[in-house]
DNA sequence: GCAATCTTGTTAGTATACAAACGGATTTTG
DNA sequence: CAAAATCCGTTTGTATACTAACAAGATTGC
């Protein structure tokens, strides 16, 4: 009754929130793409999280990612053919194969990370500090 | 100082707005097809503007959804697929083409709505009231 | 100890996305 | 009015994303 915005018969699409994140994340990559010309946020993610957890699994590396198995594939695909990325037969499990950044990968991502964080900033940027921490606990809550 | 988190050594996946908006993405997508299978979002988007605006042209519906030329022309072409959309030419200006949709277009978007209103109440509903739109309103200041 | 089950990586198919380049049409400008 | 700039729709190429199906390897249950 007292949203009338909610009655079914329309659809105001700009009050979506599908709509408006998906904006937001349109934004967010061309920040990133700008920042980060070398990269994708996925490669550049990827890789991150390569570094971080040393050697792992291309599957365990999607989901530290939040990425399917086919859609790290071709991440890995496309950070090997830059170098970054090395791949060698688990001994332990015939079926795996272990991840490892080159130190090709791992200068990059040293080189890179102060500008991915130049990203969150920007990206961030129209919010003040408090709004920041208020967005990102309630986008949190959405996951 | 008293941010640790930012130091440009370290770079916190989990923390990233980046990462954290596409991850809400992702569950709005898959509530999105749980809800509405026979058309994906950007679909629903486009013929719901589509109805709304009346005649567009294929760019300007593209506009209206924020697809840029490219993408906008496979998702009309999928639409008129599904019987959706019409398209003509428009006689005052040769370039164009006109867009309509069909009549089970327009029954396809009235059945749908409902349905499209329950997928944004089931993304927000780990929020309150009051935090789905404070986290709109923060959103939106994000485009 | 072996059959049912699960995991890992791959492939194929579909659907966004955007950049870049193109030809054709229209508008602007000088 | 003619040249320049812009707009329209298309195509190509690259990069996510997810589904579904698959084969080979590893684990589990009984």
């Amino acid at each position: 009754m007292d949203q009338p915005s909610t009655k079914d018969a329309d659809y105001v699409l700009d009050q979506q929130v599908g709509f408006i994140m998906r904006q937001a994340n349109q934004r967010h990559l061309a920040i990133f793409a700008r920042h980060v010309p070398d990269l994708t946020p996925m490669q550049f993610a990827a890789l991150a999280q390569l570094c971080a957890l040393g050697r792992v699994s291309q599957n365990a590396l999607g989901r530290a990612t939040a990425m399917d198995a086919a859609t790290i594939k071709g991440v890995i695909d496309r950070l090997r053919r830059k170098g970054y990325v090395a791949s060698a037969p688990d001994p332990d499990d015939q079926r795996r194969v272990h991840l490892t950044a080159t130190p090709d990968g791992l200068a990059a991502f040293r080189t890179l990370t102060p500008r991915a964080h130049g990203t969150t900033a920007e990206t961030l940027a129209p919010l003040s500090d408090a709004e920041q921490a208020d967005f990102l606990r309630l986008l949190s809550k959405l996951i």
